[in-house]
This record gives structure tokens, sequence and C-alpha cells, in this order.
RNA sequence: GGGCGCGUAGCUCAGUGGUAUGAGCGCUUGACUCACAUUCAAGAGGUCGCAGGUUCGAUCCCUGCCGUGCCCA
């Protein structure tokens, strides 16, 4: 093959595509059951099916992919499975635009029509999101995509909701909801978001009946005054303890309320006495269930004042608050108007405040469920990564309330639940019924509304492999392995699949929850639509390609905390990529009359069994950090090694074999470069699938293709005690490169070196990789002098480990730079023999402290001694000179 | 009000009970060196938020404080 018109520049727009189109027709995705072997499993977290790919989901399916792709390198039967979320509210919201558009309401189509809207607009445009995780390079099994509106899915939902019915754990009851009056349904508590607020705290009278003074309640909300029905006092509170019992007058309406009291009532709010309005507050609701108190519903789903608040009848609330509290003025009713901070609800969807409001809904009763689910993680089955996620959610499920789950939409699973038309009985089945089973009738009509569509995803880990079924999917890859998921969601999602999986199951859904952070700008702000300050993933896959944005979005990478993106990191990790290229691109260059094969460790060289072995310390680590969830880590290692010692060392020591006369040895060069290489593409796969594929493809290799080669294990035959010697080579090049520096000796000027030593196993070292030193440091020969020999005239001088280096300057040398060099690294020597010095003085920390770490101080001691002789030597050399 | 996180180089962040080999960007100096200027070499830059405690030894563990962000109520 000719390497030489592979282009410098890495273009990954072809090779992504050809790549990913490669291992989908290779059917090298798609799982296969292995009896012999343990699973690994992981289901994704179902974006919503009109969703497009942010950069949050490419952070989190990267992530997923890494762990995926080195399980399935490790020889796991790996399955990721698939799918995508019917999403109602959101899905709604989308095709309601769309009929906006042609002056339609979902009302106009009616709900059947509406709902084959809806199917239409999922069919035209909801593999969008599937074909961009595609371009991420996603290796899903395909071939068992689910969707949450599958058949098969909807079979497991009405099993569940039917079989918690029936065990008494869904209920439907006249409850305090939260609504939102823009999406017009219901939401569960975890759904309304708070948000600080400045408001007003309005202070009004309210008459006692006797006609004797009034009452004085501070509330936010006037409006809801027309659905009062009691007046509130905390009944240890000294001010108004005459008052319970009384009457008041409600102001506006003439309704007669009574004073009841109750410990809920902060006595520090306000003057003390709250209004109740049980239909419109949940504090109030409760307190009105414990007082048996009326409910008065006085708005309606559009929050606009209904009947019951009579003359205000259809003022949107924030106008009738307005018209009452001009009223309130009017009528000498209202005391004060204070200013004050207070949290309000809103939609998380549309940002509408929620307004509280009594409703006859569906329930699941929390706490059974919870139980388990608190247990399960508590003993440690499913372990949160990191840890501390913990604590959040058993918090959670140990204040857990009821969880409303009926929602008032038409696009989603339908509540299983029939009403008797003559008799009023409530049917639960997983079939249609034919007839009332109590009374005969025919005349049944299905609940309207449709389930939380977080009902349906708290099944995904065994609806997606066939339960209700006992398929061999759920037997084989039930328990999953990890969930990937971000913070924001774990009330959302990952606490109700763990309690749904008890219950169902009675096993965890997977064993460990892997957090991810959320992905903000590079001012550390939140990407929003808004704030226009959001990163398309498209946009950089194509720019950079898929690898880049992956790569980008793991450096820094740390398991539950946010990371900031931006272009500049995006460009920095194509510049990776470009580096790999190049790198590789070397290697093939000069891989002639290269056979494919062992190594032969006997014959390396120094440099050699230096970089197998740093190659076998990055596996293992790359191996461990993998393990554990931490790919940032694991990729900075991989980064680290890539360019800092297999490009700017290895490659360049390399050279001096590869251009040069012993065969033999350049024949061993090449054998150590396409091993390590090899072998580095494979640790790095995971992480840049498409470019390791492109470049394993051109080299020699074995198999089909890279992500299903095997990942490198660790050699104990590759690590080489002598390993480390590598590093006193390196030292000498780094403090020759330095002097020349210093002295602003040209590259294209070669140098001469004399290097004074008394060891005769550092002079051995230096003299056996003195090509290496000449190469690198651009040296043009070299000198050995024993230790007592006096140093050439006028030269730079560097002191590595056991040795002294002197660059003669012929009259170039500027004596003032060498003093003052020499000086600076005297004080940095004396400084560290004193820190030394100090400790090993310390009685306590020879006693006390480990052997190794009391001999580690000894060796620094000597060879910082030995060091600062030399260079205190060399200073007076210096001084005589002068 | 309760809980959690963060505070390390100018910036953005890694990391660790035993020398801060910290990384990238930025900055200074030099080089189109035959894989790569999307590059290479060299350099400057730190009381690891503050105060106590535990320890032979703390940036790391514990307590308090200050600053900052998030979650829950």
């Amino acid at each position: 093959m000719d390497f030489t018109n592979i282009p410098s520049v890495y273009d990954p727009k072809n090779v992504e595509e050809k790549w990913y189109k490669f291992w989908e027709e290779e059917n090298l995705f798609r799982a296969e059951i292995d009896p012999e072997k343990e699973p690994f499993t992981i289901v994704i977290p179902p974006p919503n099916v009109t969703g497009q790919l942010h950069i949050g989901h490419a952070l989190n399916n990267t992530i997923q992919d890494i762990l995926i792709r080195f399980k399935r390198m490790q020889g796991y039967p790996t399955l990721w499975l698939p799918g995508t979320d019917h999403a109602g509210i959101a899905t709604e919201a989308k095709v309601k635009e769309q009929l906006a558009e042609e002056g339609l309401s979902k009302y106009d189509l009616g709900r059947e029509k509406f709902l084959e809207r809806v199917w239409a607009w999922k069919e035209k445009y909801g593999d969008t999101i599937v074909k961009q995780l595609k371009r991420l390079g996603a290796s899903c099994d395909w071939s068992r995509f689910r969707f949450t509106l599958d058949e098969g899915l909807s079979r497991a939902v009405r099993e569940v909701f039917v079989k918690l019915y029936e065990k008494g754990l869904i209920y439907r009851g006249d409850y305090i909801v939260n609504w939102c009056p823009t999406c017009k349904t219901t939401l569960s508590d975890i759904e309304v978001e708070h948000e600080e607020r400045q408001d007003k705290l309005y202070y009004v009278n309210y008459p006692f009946s006797d006609g004797l003074g009034h009452i004085t309640v501070a509330t936010t909300r006037p409006e809801t005054i027309l659905g009062d029905t009691a007046v509130a006092v905390n009944p240890a509170d000294e001010r108004y303890r005459a008052c319970i019992g009384k009457t008041v007058v409600l102001p506006l309406v003439g309704r007669e309320i009574p004073i009841i009291a109750d410990d809920y009532v902060d006595m520090e709010f306000g003057t003390g006495a709250v209004k109740v309005t049980p239909a419109h507050d949940p504090n109030d609701f409760e307190m009105g269930l414990r007082h048996q108190l009326p409910m008065v519903k006085v708005m309606d789903e559009e929050g606009r004042m209904n009947e019951n608040a009579g003359r205000f009848e259809g003022l949107d609330r924030y106008e009738c608050r307005k018209a009452i509290v001009e009223e309130l003025k009017e009528k000498g009713y209202l005391e004060k108007i204070e200013d004050l901070n207070h949290s309000v609800g809103k939609c998380y969807r549309c940002h509408t405040v929620v307004e509280p409001m009594v409703s006859k809904q569906w329930f699941v009763r929390m706490k059974p469920l919870a139980e388990p689910a608190i247990e399960v993680v508590k003993q440690g089955k499913v372990q949160f990564v990191p840890e501390r996620f913990t604590k959040i959610y058993i918090n959670w499920l140990e204040n857990i309330h009821d969880w409303c789950i009926s929602r008032q939409l038409w696009w989603g699973h339908r509540i299983p639940a029939w009403y008797c038309q003559d008799c009023g009985e409530t049917i639960v089945a997983r079939e249609t019924p034919e007839k009332c089973p109590k009374c005969g009738s025919t005349s049944l009509e299905q609940d309207p509304d449709v389930l939380d569509t977080w009902f349906s995803s708290a099944l995904w880990p065994f609806s997606t492999l066939g339960w209700p079924d006992q398929t061999e999917d759920l037997k084989y890859f039930y328990p999953t392995s990890a969930l990937v998921t971000g913070y924001d969601i774990i009330f959302f999602w990952v606490a109700r699949m763990i309690f749904m999986a008890m219950e169902f199951m009675k096993k965890e859904p997977f064993k460990y929850v892997a957090i991810t952070g959320l992905v903000r700008d590079a001012q550390g702000r939140k990407m929003s639509k808004s704030l226009g300050n959001g990163i398309d993933p498209l946009e950089v896959i194509e720019k950079y390609g898929a690898d880049t944005l992956r790569f980008a979005l793991c450096t820094g990478n740390t398991p539950g905390n946010d990371i900031r993106f931006s272009w500049e990191k995006a460009e920095h990790s194509r510049n990776f990529a470009n580096k790999i290229w190049n790198a590789s691109r070397f290697v093939m260059m000069n891989l002639q009359g290269f056979e494919p094969g062992e190594v032969e460790t006997t014959k390396l060289s120094l440099k050699d069994r230096w970089i197998l072995s740093r190659l076998n310390d990055v596996t293992k680590e790359v191996t461990d950090f993998l393990e554990r969830f931490e790919v940032g880590m694991a990729a900075q290692k991989l980064y680290d090694f890539f360019w800092s010692e297999f490009c700017d060392w290895y490659i360049e020591m390399a050279k001096i074999d590869l251009y040069g006369e012993d065969g033999e040895a350049k024949r061993r060069t090449q054998q150590v470069l396409h091993t390590v290489l090899e072998r580095i593409l494979r640790l790095m796969h995971p992480f840049m699938p498409f470019i390791t594929e492109e470049i394993w493809q051109h080299l020699p290799h074995e198999g089909k293709s890279i992500m299903v080669s095997s990942w490198p294990d660790y050699r104990s035959d590759w690590q080489f005690e002598d390993a480390a010697d590598m590093q006193i080579i390196m030292d000498a090049v780094r403090g020759i490169r330095n002097i020349r520096a210093e002295m602003n000796v040209p590259p294209s000027k070669k140098a001469k070196a004399v290097i004074r030593t008394g060891d005769e196993r550092i002079r051995e070292l230096l003299e056996q990789n003195l090509e290496i030193i000449k190469a690198l440091a651009k040296v043009s020969e070299a000198d050995f002098i024993p230790e007592g020999d006096p140093a050439p005239g006028k030269a730079m001088s560097c002191v590595i480990k056991g040795a002294q280096i002197f660059i003669p300057m012929e009259g170039l040398v500027d004596l003032e730079a060498e003093l003052a060099r020499l000086k600076k690294e005297k004080a940095d020597l004396e400084k560290e023999i004193a820190s030394v010095r100090k400790k090993l003085s310390n009685h306590n920390f020879l006693a006390k402290a480990p052997k190794e770490v009391v001999e580690k101080e000894r060796q620094r001691e000597r060879d910082y001694i030995d060091m600062l002789k030399r260079i205190e030597a060399r200073l007076q050399v210096l001084a005589d000179m002068d």
C-alpha cells in the first residue's frame, strides 16, 4: 500500500459514515445470548420521540457507548437496548402547534383524528433522534428497538396498572393536584419547579359575624378568597385564642366561615392568621380534611374563575386578583400590602404558574412501593456512582407522597378503567370489558385520561425485554448492568424504575447508576434556547467529526459533576484526532518490510522496554477507570500517553532505528511501533470509534473490525524493571535542550557534549543510549570524562542523576546567565534538601512512617546532595574563571 | 429552614495522607526539524478559600467560618 498519499489532515466526513454502515451491515451491534457467559446490558434512557439530539444526549450516549464498546471488547455478550419515549405533553404540544398553523385545535379534530395526526407525525419525524444517535456512533442493538407506545410495552403498562389496582396500590380520588392551565393537565409533584420571586403579600380584614371587629389574614393569592371555607390560627397563639370557634364573614362574598385552630399555622408568618382554601392549596386541603371543611373550587381548567366565583366568573385568575384587590381596597377590607419573596410552582414544560386544584385523579400509593426500593439501595444491590446520590435518592423516597398518574392528555397509555354509566361501577381490566360485571350494563365508558409518561418509562428495563412474557431476552439480560443518566431525573425516572422493578421483577433493574452532570457553556451557564448559548452536537459532528465531539465531552468529565463545553474544547480534541492520524500515518509510512508478530522481549532496547512498560501501565489504568465509570480520567490517560510519551518521545527515538543502518534494530522498532499503536488504538476505540477503526483497518491486523477485537490485556512480561532508566536519558535530553534554548542555539547548529560521571552504571546507560541523546538534543558528538577531570572551560552545564553534562560554547557562553541558572538550581536543591532533612531528623517520622517512604526520602536526600555538590563545584570553577 | 456540591496556576478544571512530574487554554522565547504549524522545543506562573483539630506528616481526613452553586421544603 502506498501511504504517501494519505492526507496529512484527518477528514472524518467519509470515514464515519462508511464505518457505521459497515458495522451495521456486519451485524456487529447485535447482542447474542450466550448461556456460557455473563452478559453486559444497558437500556438507553429513551429520548423523547419528538426530540433532537442535544449536547446532554450526546454526553449521556457517548458514555454509554464507551461502556458498551469496552465491555463488548472484553468479550461480554453486550446489549445496548435503544428506544424512544412517547413523551405525552411534549409530543402533543408539537402536534398542537402544527394544528394551530391550520387554525385548528385538538378538540376540533376530536380524540381519534387527533391521535391519527400524532401517529403520522411520529412516523415522519420520530426517527430523527435515532439517525442522530447513529451519527454519534452509538452501537445500539437496533434490532431490539422499542417505543413506549408499542404493543408490547402497552401490554406491560396495563398489566402493571391492573396488578397495582388489584393490590390496592392504585386508587382514584379527589385530591389536590398541580394543574397547569396552559398544558391543561395535572402534573406530579416533581413536574413542578419552584422559583423564588418578588411578590405582594395582601393583608385582608375578615369582619367577625357578630360585627365586633375583624381578624386580619395575609395572603399572596387574594383571588382564592372566593373559595375560602375557614380562617385558621395556631392553637398555641395567645393572640387569637379567644377567636377560635367564632365565625367571620368572607369579604366580597358574604359567606360565613369558621375560625379554626390548627398546628400547621405558622404564628410568625403574616398576622399568624391564615385563610383556608381547601380546593386551591395543598396545605389548606389537608387542613380541610382534618376539619371537614367544604371545598369550593373557584377556577376552571384554563385558570379562569368559574361559577362559584359569582360576579367574577369568566375572569382570568390574575385579572381576578386585580379586580378583587381593587374592590377590597374600595370597600375598606384591605389593611396593607407588603413585598414578599417567596417561591411559586411552575410547570416544568411551559413555566406557567401551576394552580393547585382539587380534582378526581388516579394515584399510586407510594409508601409500600418505596420501602423495597429504599432497601435495595441500602443493601448496595443498586449502587449510585458517585455514591453521594444515594442519600438524595433515599431521602426523597423516605418523604414520598402519592404519585398522581393521570394526565388530561390524549397521547399516551389510556387508563384501563371503565365506568358503568348505569350503576357507577369502576372496572379496571387488562382487556376492554364488554359489560358491567355488577349490573350487566353494556353502557361503559373508559376513563378519558392517559397515564403520566413516566409510568411507562418506569417499566423500561423489563418491558423492553419482553415482560410480562418470560422471554429468553428477559431471562438472560435482566437485571441490566448499568444505567447512565443525569442527576436531574433521579426522581422522575431512576427511583420509579427501581420501585417498579422491585414490585414486578422482585429484583433490582440495574446494578449501577452512573450519574452524569449537566453540560454547560464556557461560562458555566446552562445551555438554553433563550440564551442562545447552546452548542448543537450535530454542528460539532459536521465540522469536526463524532470522534472529536465524543472525546471533547469525555475530557475533564467526572461522574456526577457538570462539565463545560465550548468550541475551543472541541477544537482541541479535533487536534488530538489529527495527532492520532498523523502518528499513525508515520507508523504506516515506516512499516516497509515489516511482518506482524509478537515482540521478542529479550532483544529489546531500553526505549522499547520503556514504552511497553508504559503501555502496560496505561492499559491497566484505563481499564480500571472504565470499570469505575471514570471516562474522563481514562481519556486523560490515553491522551497523555499517546501525545507526550508515544509521539513526543517514542516516535522521535524510533526514527533513529528506522532511518539507521541496523536492519535488525529497524525490524525490532517496527514491531514495537506497530504493537503499541495497534494496542493503543484498541484502548481508544470506545472513545473514538471511527478514527480508530479507519486506522486499524489500514494496519496489519487480525479480525473483522476493531470493535470486536479483544480489549488489551495487562502483560506481565512487559513490565521491565529498568524501564525507569529511560527517565535519566530523558532528563539528559531535556537538560541539553534547556541549555540550547537559553543560549539561543538554533536546531540546525549541532552542539558538542561532555559528560562527566563517576558512576559506572550511569555511564554505561548513557553510552548505550547516546544516539538518542544526540538525535533528540541535537548533539553532534559526546565525550565521557571521569569524575575527577576538570570541566571544559567555557561551557554551560546541567546536572542529572549521577552525572553532569557540559556543552562547550566556544566563546558564546554567557557567564552571567550560567551563574544565574546555577544559583537558581542550587537554591531549589537546597530547599529540597532542607525539607527532606527536616523529615529525616524527625524521630517520629522514622519510627512511624512506612519503611518504603523513609527509604524513598533517604534516596532523595542522597540524589539531591550529589546534584548539589556538582552544582557547587561548577559554581566554584566559574568563580575561579571570572 | 434542611441536604448536597464546589473553592488548586491569569482562565477552565483534573488529582492526591508522603516532592504539586498537574493538564489544556492564555502568556514569554525560539523553530515551516523529512507524521503532524490542527505542530515542535524551552520558560514564567501556586501560602491547593480562611481558622482550628487528628496525624510522624494534611491541599487531601474531621470541625467551624467565609464565598459560591444546586436540590428539597
